[in-house]
RNA sequence: GCUGGCGUAGCUCAAUUGGCAGAGCAGCUGAUUUGUAAUCAGCAGGUUGCGGGUUCGAGUCCCAUCGCCAGCUCCA
């Protein structure tokens, strides 16, 4: 008995009249299809509804055939390549025989908009592939595809536009909702530089165009805090043409919060048994030879000739660490042994890549390595977990957890693979926290935790990893007197918590908008005057401050009240005193909050008790 | 590295088709002695990133270079 065949639309118009009325797509067995689709009439299937995740992206990337055919429409001649959904919203590649540029978008805005208004019917067809190698003639890219697909061809028809596409789409360009074409940019096809240049255009969707006001603010936000306006307003860091590329440059207030975070890390480590060392900037090739970066690592590296030698700046901290171990022999007594160095490296990244202080030329990182027996690796990675877990409590970040697994082309033993793969995967069980795993994206020389941090950008920022090394131990011939008198090989964890300290305050710069909390803030209290006969009482109090430990500065200038808050405002200061006639009268402190409150005047020792306090909590 | 865009005073920006490089803030000087986000006035500030070229004349056009921005790619 033949089954009748509807459209998911009329199934669904059926049994659901409601839903089929705000219905973008349906699902069938975890399939998402078109409501245009046929179907056996018994079927089972769900609406996709606005509301649902898929929804969005079904959004998305109608949106992005409707952006297709306004430019075509637009741009006769216009070649178009592929234009799927993304995570903020979606883009479409072009070419044409010039780029487009910030001033097309409007114009293609309003052809949208038309082509929205117009409500086409969005129709799905199967096409054979010659029907669609014929239909796609002028369009070499969608040839392309045409030519690499197996079997049938899908096309979306949507008036007189029409686009290679699995979809689904949704039912009518009448339901598309709120969206803004955001930026132009250069792609290649295929993603690579050696093919033809492509003309994108970004922008995004959403049904309610109160989400999208929302997720244009949010962009608004990150710009307002992105670390390199802030670092520069704030006067913390710079760069200089002059120095050259992707080298940070430390200002006072910079480098005091630097220091703050160094020192911080600094007790942090001491606390949990490591050793400070450090090793020099340059070593001998030879050594670089050895250690096995001269083979997979010198296109990144700097190097230099002194005495018909050649050097190599450090592009990594590990090395300096091996020959601190080699150093003398080793017991089982003494492992683990665990070497923290603020070491400053340099890479030669590509220009294109450099980015504020996220991504630099030299780079400072909170590197360790630990050098362990077999047996203590679990612990090891268990010690470093909770290290990462109460550092990332510190500064209030959220962080999510990937593990990299073997890749092809490795090295090391299976067994070597297994105990180090499952020390990650127990630690990761028992860390309370979800994780990712990555098939096959780890190291050659060993499996990887990565920690991932999310800055105001909502961008992930790689900070913390857990690595462990089986090429390092073997290379430098490490070894150690275990208890039985027989010479083994240790195990070697490297291991970052805040990864590059230039690229952590990036990320803290715009996690706090330039507010730091006050144990952070470089400059804690700025005490305001409000006339010269308060300036003597002012720098008394500064020095009682200063004395305390707290970082205070004056304002003594000739400008009224109004101005020196204004100014303490614009550089996120978290204290401000004033000092006025008042309080050279009854020596207490009247302190000014950031957020515009006022305290209750106070004694000075009890303000100093107030920031000790706050300092201590180490939270915002 | 590739593609595109950009580079004017410390900062934010202006300068008609190629036709006298300008403003606000910041700085300095003076006045003002001021109570919670900008007191007033004056002065000074530039080889228009650097180097070539075209032109009677270049901030503007061309070439090269350095740097910045976006994206691609990269991030053993």
């Amino acid at each position: 008995m033949k089954v009748a065949e509807l459209t998911a639309a009329q199934l669904l118009a059926q049994h659901n009249p409601d839903q089929a009325r705000t219905a973008i797509a349906v699902r069938i067995e975890g399939q998402l299809l078109d409501l245009s689709a046929l179907i056996p009439e018994e079927t089972r299937l769900e609406a996709v509804l606005p509301d649902d995740p898929e929804a969005m992206k079904i959004l998305r990337h109608s949106t992005a055939h409707i952006m297709a055919q306004a430019v075509q429409e637009l741009f006769p001649g216009v070649k178009i390549a592929i234009g799927p959904a993304i995570a903020d919203g979606f883009y479409y590649d072009f070419e044409y025989e010039r780029s487009f540029t910030p001033d097309d978008l409007p114009v293609i805005e309003d052809k949208m908009r038309r082509i929205i208004n117009s409500g086409y019917i969005v129709e799905r067809q199967e096409w054979n592939k010659e029907e669609a190698l014929a239909y796609f003639q002028d369009q070499p890219y969608k040839q392309e595809i045409i030519s690499s697909l197996a079997g049938g061809i899908t096309v979306y028809r949507q008036g007189d536009f029409v686009d290679l596409c699995r979809g689904p789409h949704l039912p009518s360009t009448a339901r598309a909702g709120s969206f803004k074409l955001l930026s132009v940019a250069g792609a290649y096809w295929r993603g690579d530089e050696k093919n033809s240049r492509l003309s994108r255009i970004y922008g995004t969707a959403f049904f309610e165009k109160r989400q999208l006001k929302e997720y244009l603010s949010l962009l608004e936000e990150a710009r307002r805090r992105d670390h390199r306006k802030l670092g520069k307003d704030l006067e913390l860091f710079g760069f200089s043409d002059e120095a050259g590329a992707g080298l940070a440059i430390w200002h006072p207030r910079g480098m005091l919060l630097r220091y703050l975070i160094e020192e911080f890390e600094r007790q942090e480590h001491l606390r949990r048994g490591y050793h400070m060392v450090q090793g020099p900037q340059i070593l001998k090739s030879d050594l670089w030879k050895k250690s096995g970066h001269l083979d997979y690592y010198s296109q990144n590296m700097y190097f230099t000739e002194i005495d018909e030698m050649t050097y190599a700046l450090k592009p990594m901290n590990c090395v300096a660490h091996m020959l601190i171990y080699q150093s003398k022999i080793r017991s089982y007594r003494e492992l683990p042994l665990r070497y923290f160095e603020l070491g400053t490296v340099h890479r030669h990244e590509r220009s294109g890549v450099l980015h504020g202080l996220s991504r630099v030329r030299a780079f400072t990182q909170d590197d360790a390595h630990i050098l362990c027996t077999p047996e203590q690796v679990q612990d090891e990675i268990w010690g470093v977990m909770n290290f990462i877990t109460d550092v990332m409590g510190i500064f209030g970040f959220e962080y999510s957890l990937e593990l990299s697994t073997r890749p092809d082309g490795s090295i090391g033993s299976d067994a070597d693979w297994e105990l180090a793969t499952n020390a990650l995967l127990n630690v990761l069980g028992n860390s309370g926290h979800g994780y990712k795993i990555n098939e096959g994206d780890g190291a050659f020389y060993g499996p990887k935790i990565d920690v991932k941090i999310k800055d105001a950008l909502k961008r992930e920022w790689q900070c913390a990893t857990i690595q462990c090394d089986f090429t390092l131990p073997e290379r430098f011939d490490l070894h150690y007197t275990a208890s039985d008198g027989s010479l083994r090989r240790p195990v070697m964890l490297h291991r970052v918590i805040l990864g590059s300290i230039e690229r952590f305050i990036g990320i803290l710069i715009e996690h706090y908008a330039g507010a730091f909390p006050l144990w952070l803030a470089p400059e804690q209290v700025r005490i305001l005057t409000v006339t010269d006969r308060a300036d003597a009482w002012a720098m008394e109090n500064r020095e009682i401050l200063r004395a305390a430990g707290i970082r205070a500065e004056v304002d003594l200038r000739n400008e009224k009240l109004g101005a020196k808050v204004r100014d303490a405002q614009v550089f996120k200061l978290p204290y401000m005193v004033i000092a006025g006639d008042q309080e050279v009268e009854s020596n207490l402190v009247t302190a000014r909050l950031r957020c515009g409150a006022n305290l209750p005047a106070m004694t000075i020792e009890e303000f100093i008790n107030r920031l000790r306090d706050e300092t201590q909590k180490k939270q915002n």
